[in-house]
DNA sequence: CGTCAGGTTGATGCCATTCAACTTAGGTGG
DNA sequence: CCACCTAAGTTGAATGGCATCAACCTGACG
C-alpha cells in the first residue's frame, strides 16, 4: 500500500528560519513527498545498502544519531525529531563517524545529493533557512557537550527533556503541557551518558517533585519555567539571532 | 609598529579540504591579511565591543570556545588551533551562546559578513571546502559529547591529546613527536568535564606509562600507536571521505 | 625577594556505577 | 482467554571513580 508522506513538520520547522515563500514551499514539499522511505523501530538509517546517500529529513517518528566504542559503551549526540533535518552537514564527512538508528517507526525522506544542490540553487531562501537550522544544530551539539561535561545528573536529565520538550513544540507536535515521549529509560541514558539504574532513580525524583510525569510514552511537563530552573536552562542555544539586519 | 599577517596556516589547513588554485590562495590570503587583528593572553574574543562581527580566522596562537553555567562551571567545547576557522556556521545564532577567549597571545581575522560572502561567491572551490571544514568541525564536536558522555577519565585526557597532536599536526605544527602545548591543566579539565586535582593524577598517569611526556609548554607522543589504543581514539573523524565522486 | 599562577599531594566523602534480582506491561501462540 | 515470553522498568546493596578541600611546592617575573 501507498503511505501517504507529509512533509508538512520539515516544512513547518524550517520556516521558522526563513520567509518561505509558497513556491519554496511547494517545491521542498514535491521533492520530499517524492522520496520518502519507510523503517520499523530499532533499525538502522543509512547503513551501506541504501547506496549513495543523500540527505535526510525525518517526516514523523523519533531517530538519534550516536557513535560507539570498541567496547560497546555507546553515546547518543543527538536526537532527530519530525521535521529536522538529519545531517546537512554531513556528506563528505567519513560515514563511520557515526551511525543513525530509529526509536520509533520512521518516515523520511532522502533526497539525491544532485537533486538537493539544484533545489538550494533555485531557491536560495530555502538554502538560507537551512543553514540556520545547520547553526542551531551546532549550537545544539555545544550544548550536549555542556551537558555531560559540567550538569549533575538531576540537570541533566531535566535538561535533556526540556530540550526535547521545546523541540517538538517548535514542530507543532505537543499539545498543552504534554507530549509523546517513546524513549526507553535506556535511551535516556545513552544520552546522557548516565546508567539507567541511575536514570531511572533521577527520574523518581523529578516525578516526586512534580517537574515531570512521565508514564506510557507520554511526558507531561506541568511547569516549564520549574523544569528550566531545575535544568539550569537557558534558551538563547535552541533559537537564531534576533532579526538579522544582513542580506 | 606594523605586524606580519601571516595565513599561511589557514591556506595549509583549507587546502586538505578542496584543491585550492593559486588565485583562491591569493584571494583568500589578501582578505585574511587585510582585516588581521591582535590579542594577547586570556582575552575574550567577540565581545560586544567588536560591533557587527564577521568570519573569523586563527592565525596563529590558541583559543577557546566555551560555555558556562550561571554558578561557574565552565565548559570548553572547541578548541582553536592556528589555521582554523572559528565558526562559518556562527552568524545567526544568539551570540550569547557561547564565548570565545584566548589561551596564547593570537593574531586572527575577522573578515566582514559581506567581504566573505563575496569572497564565497567569487571563488566556489572555497566555499565548497570551507562546507567541509565545517563538516569536520560538527564530526569532532560530536565525538566530544562522546568523550565527556563515555570516556575513563584516563581514556579522555589521552583522546583529548591525541586530537590536539593530530589536529596541529595537520597545520604543520608539529615537529617529529613534539608540539607546543600552551594549556594549563585547569584548561584540559574545563574542557574533559574533570576536576583540575584529577587531571593532574591522570597526567601522571599518563607521563608514567610512557604515553606522553609534557613538561614546560612542550608535549611529545613518543608512540602515537599506543596513545590512541589507550584512548580509543578513531580518526575517522577528523578527516574527509576518501574522494567523492560527485562533484 | 616577594608574589602569584600553575602544579602537586593527601585525606575524605559523595555521586554514580555495577551487579543482581524482581516486577510490570505488552504481545503472541496455543 | 489464559500461559508464556520478552522488553522495559524498578529496587537494594556494595563498590569505586572522581570531586572536594586544604595544604604545600615550584618557577617565572617584576
Amino acid at each position: 500500500m501507498k503511505v501517504k508522506f507529509d512533509a508538512a513538520p520539515v516544512l513547518r520547522k524550517l520556516s521558522r528560519y526563513g520567509d518561505l515563500r509558497e513556491e519554496d514551499l511547494r517545491a521542498l514539499r514535491s521533492l520530499l513527498e517524492e522520496f520518502g522511505r519507510l523503517r520499523g523501530t530499532r533499525e538502522q538509517i543509512g547503513a551501506c545498502e541504501d547506496g549513495p546517500c543523500g540527505i535526510r529529513f525525518v517526516l514523523s517518528g523519533w531517530a538519534c544519531r550516536y557513535k560507539s566504542l570498541e567496547d560497546g559503551r555507546r553515546q547518543i549526540v543527538a536526537f532527530l525529531l519530525p521535521g529536522e533535518v538529519c545531517d546537512v552537514c554531513h556528506s563528505g564527512i567519513s560515514p563511520t563517524d557515526s551511525a543513525m538508528a530509529t526509536l520509533t517507526p520512521v518516515v523520511f525522506s532522502e533526497v539525491p545529493q544532485g537533486r538537493f544542490e539544484a533545489l538550494l540553487h533555485d531557491f536560495p531562501t530555502i538554502a538560507r533557512a537551512l543553514w540556520r537550522e545547520t547553526a542551531i544544530d551546532m549550537s545544539i551539539q555545544r550544548e550536549w557537550t555542556l551537558n555531560v561535561g559540567q550538569r549533575h545528573a538531576y540537570e541533566r536529565l531535566a535538561h535533556l527533556l526540556c530540550e526535547i520538550f521545546l523541540r517538538l513544540n517548535q514542530a507543532g507536535l505537543t499539545s498543552g503541557i504534554t507530549c509523546e515521549f517513546p524513549m526507553t529509560q535506556c535511551d535516556l541514558a545513552d544520552a546522557t551518558g548516565l546508567s539507567v539504574v541511575h536514570v531511572n532513580r533521577t527520574l523518581q525524583e523529578l516525578r516526586s517533585e512534580n517537574l515531570i510525569s512521565l508514564q506510557g510514552k507520554t511526558l507531561s511537563v506541568p511547569n516549564l519555567q520549574r523544569l528550566q530552573s531545575a535544568a539550569l536552562f537557558d534558551t538563547a542555544y535552541l533559537y537564531p539571532a534576533a532579526a538579522d539586519a544582513r542580506a
